[in-house]
DNA sequence: TGCCATCGGAAATAATATTGCGTATGGCAG
DNA sequence: CTGCCATACGCAATATTATTTCCGATGGCA
């Protein structure tokens, strides 16, 4: 069978200038798989009130048109032993576009950084980072310390999260901030 | 028919102190899922060398142990209108649980902030944002910094991503940091 | 008014999910 | 060493879903 990882084609490369509205419906669509993206069709119809077939067809222009980019199992981080979620903040010595794309390539090939953002401002990269305890942690640190064009790392551990769900907010939007 | 949204019961609420042993298989179901979380049954079931029946069976023993705690659709944000992701660092007046606890009600009740985690050192709160344009972004960085407690709100704009995929290591875990 | 593009739905078929049940395996007590 | 039991697998049957095909309704537009 296909799988349901929609491939990084031309269209969402090139952040897909394909225009596309999205009605009511498509709404509901990304809304429902939003909060559970193992939902089946005939209960997606359902909810969204068509029948499967129209409903099947909106579901794969969506992920055809790059609205829908894959779909993923959530798995408790904890649970599976990594006790440890902190953030680093990473200076470089040169900003300079291809020690960036380095910095990028290589924060890119460690598992324990789970995002990676370029910023404006003070400091360059924000890496949020799991780990299974405190020594592996600083372990990557002194990893991150000591790699290329790394001027200065300064970490922060968390100490609870208290909001976590990458569930972009829909049709909301104009209500409230 | 049944929601895969795992219910938040006293399992999971607890921290689910039940013993369990993930088994190589477990694992491999745990990395498919997360890579593809609308992988059909029979083709999980090939993967990971057993058949359909067992592989559910485990699939949902996993569930509701809490290793899975739901299933989501990743979608586009900016091609949803979401242009803007910055972070706020957020200082409180005061520490005190109630006043903390309270901040983090006010917080999920935001749409447009993401994440929410609690810090140790000198900032109290980082929160990750989304909006549809930098006015938008300021509006909520001004509701933000006027809400009760809070003396002082830091941010930054990211100005792109580098790396961002809710996605746990498994098993190469004790190869690289 | 008539053509055409778009989109939904019914029906048929192909795949999957799910259940029930029998069997193999390994731990363990007798 | 043997038999019991718990555990986990897989086959087979059934219930649900996914997917395709095709037809009809709707609305823009020449």
């Amino acid at each position: 069978m296909l799988s349901r990882v929609v491939p990084d084609d031309a269209a969402t490369t090139l952040e897909s200038p394909v225009p596309y509205r999205l009605d009511a419906i498509d709404h509901r669509i990304l809304k429902e798989l939003q909060e559970d993206g193992r939902m089946t069709n005939v209960e997606l119809a359902r909810r969204v009130g068509i029948s499967p077939p129209p409903c099947l067809r909106r579901v794969r222009a969506l992920e055809e048109a790059g609205f829908i980019t894959g779909y993923r199992a959530l798995l408790d981080e904890k649970r599976l032993g990594y006790e440890v979620t902190a953030f680093a903040m990473v200076h470089l010595s040169s900003q300079a576009e291809a020690d960036l794309v380095a910095f990028e390539a290589y924060v890119r090939s460690k598992p324990l950084v789970r995002e990676c953002w370029m910023l404006s401002g003070e400091i360059d990269f924000l890496l949020k980072c799991v780990a299974p305890n405190l020594s592996t942690f600083q372990a990557l640190v002194a990893e991150l310390t000591s790699a290329p064009n790394v001027r200065n790392v300064k970490t922060t551990l968390t100490l609870r999260n208290s909001k976590n769900d990458p569930i972009v907010p829909l049709e909301l939007d104009r209500l409230a901030v």
